[in-house]
DNA sequence: TTGTACGCGTTATCAT
DNA sequence: ATGATAACGCGTACAA
């Protein structure tokens, strides 16, 4: 069934069938009735490729992510898929791992496949060599580029993000002020928002006039879902004599693996070490004492960057950052004397 | 540029450049290079909605689940997209939620999308009401539907699964001849592999002379997230006075919520109180003691479900039901003699 | 080995 | 208010 067997058995021109399908006013109210009871009648829909072709889209975007069954992106992929079908898009997904070149394919793929515009989520797309990111610039040259968590000036490029720096920064802060200053920083990304949270721990430590000690930044090398490594991992560093009364982890998955190692090693959690993580995920209540962690807003952030998706298809003029802050919630593995959000 | 402009710049005609750009032999060495230094030059890939229009598809397959953040979900899409991608198709993900007539609109609009076929990742799909199942059977008339996790007889609809009974029963099994005769058994779906999870329960017990208790099969309506939640109504069920030494859960997160409940009470895992979870997730991980969980190889499940579309997409002739065995893969929650799935 | 011409199913621009 | 017709850009019979 195509727009010219509708057109016959309605006894109208294609054109006309058109018309009522993209409701048209200029339809006579009788004429419209009968297209669309022969419409209603063969259950047709309009071919979305030649659709395509004459509109030059089908209204789809694409959302390419590192790895959509991680714990946080999954949850960013599903509010921006959510939003965007709110506004009538289709969602053309992409995992496309942590290697360079991959990523770069999977931004050309979804280009050739002519999505209106495309959604890096993660900060893993911003790297600090800015050559490694021309291929977001030129990306940018043929669609607009939303980047979810990371930072980017260029033309047709739109950010929305959180401020990683400062929320590490308050949360380093507050530990500081009540009393630790051997925190130990673990990290297990490099991306641009990994040293932004890098650089808040340090700041912080520099405000309150403590030496930044290489040794309390520990970069795990581990997978992403290896709890028990981490665990082994900081067990290691204890054997090895390091101290430290807090660890503030860059991603609650290292937190985790904090709160195993108190127990094993049998620390108290809050009183001899304090947890705090990051993205305040499903694994800081499965924890026990469930993990404080820095909560960075995400469904507040998708939306967000959806709002300005649609806005920029629609030719309106948008700021190409928005910055939202981070907030920390503090549960069992912190005692800290006010929320770490309020300066 | 398209194909007219390449042409002409490179002297030859477009039904040549077509056959460059889509590997026919049938073209003179000399040309092919001539041709693709045009191409090359202008960096030019066609038109995927014209190509689309002329081949009936733009190797598109769309994937449909409730909810992709879901922890469960989340690694099934990560793995059939993967899968799906390296075969060359893209994918087009709605999250569909967990109401009916979200779920029968989504799959129209995936459809009307022109999608190669479909994938429903997720038993939720499938009711016991085989009314409410209708919708599937009609999009099968239009395009291959695949199920996973889920069972349904239908032409044009291909189900890759788990024995979700089996591997419930088994547990259930291990569970009873370690010497528990209470087990409560938590669920908080009537999907259809919930409910066949559940009649594994309830054959163990029968098959070991044990009554079933209405009172030890409970249903969780809370969120899926509320690990609390969990805890709290197993509290509650506690106070009321129901007894039993082992959960079996239909899914992590509960199982997560009872160890909780157990640690809350000063009850001692798995010496008083036994837990099996199901999916071997992440959680199993981070709680502690560690979770035994039920791994239904979800991993597999996927490769061999793309592996089945691929192939009818190919027209070759597949078997409509693949039945993979689940594992339960023993942590710190239990302490049964064998692995439970070797019966 | 290469080129011509048509079909794919829309939308949009003209007339009428 | 409605109809005829030209794009849209590609793949592909068929002809040469």
């Amino acid at each position: 069934m195509n727009i010219y067997d509708i057109s016959k058995q309605a006894g109208v021109s294609i054109a006309t069938v058109s018309r009522v399908l993209n409701g048209s006013p200029n339809v006579k109210p009788s004429t419209r009735r009968k297209v669309m009871e022969v419409i209603d009648r063969y259950g047709y829909t309009p071919n979305a490729f030649a659709r395509g072709l004459g509109l030059d889209t089908m209204n789809s975007i694409g959302i390419i992510c590192a790895d959509s069954s991680d714990l946080y992106l999954a949850k960013a992929v599903y509010y921006i898929e959510g939003n965007l079908r709110k506004n009538g898009y289709n969602c053309i997904l992409t995992c496309s791992g942590y290697e360079h070149g991959d990523k770069e394919s999977a931004l050309t793929l979804m280009i050739n496949q002519r999505v209106d515009a495309v959604i890096l989520a993660g900060s893993n797309y911003i790297e600090t060599d800015t050559d490694r990111n021309l291929y977001i610039r030129n990306a940018a040259a043929q669609i607009p580029v939303f980047l979810l968590n990371a930072d980017m000036d260029c033309p047709n490029v739109f950010c929305t993000m959180c401020d990683d720096f400062k929320a590490t920064q308050e949360a380093a802060a507050a530990l500081i002020d009540s009393g630790v200053t051997d925190i130990l920083y673990l990290y297990n990304s490099h991306s641009y928002s990994g040293l932004r949270k890098l650089e808040g721990y340090q700041s912080a430590c520099h405000m309150r006039n403590i030496a930044v000690s290489g040794e309390l930044m520990q970069f795990y090398e581990g997978s992403r879902e290896d709890i028990d490594g981490v665990c082994r991992f900081l067990c290691g560093l204890h054997e090895q004599g390091l101290s430290f009364h807090a660890v503030l982890a860059s991603e609650d998955m290292l937190a985790a693996g904090a709160v195993k190692y108190a127990k094993l090693q049998g620390i108290d959690i809050p009183g001899d070490l304090a947890v705090i993580g990051y993205n305040n995920s499903l694994l800081t209540t499965c924890s026990d004492p469930e993990i404080s962690s820095i909560d960075n807003h995400l469904e507040t952030l998708c939306a967000q960057l959806v709002r300005t998706c649609i806005s920029v298809l629609n030719g309106e003029d948008m700021p190409p950052k928005v910055i939202y802050s981070g907030e920390l919630i503090q549960k069992g593995t912190t005692r800290l004397p006010v929320s770490g959000s309020q300066k």
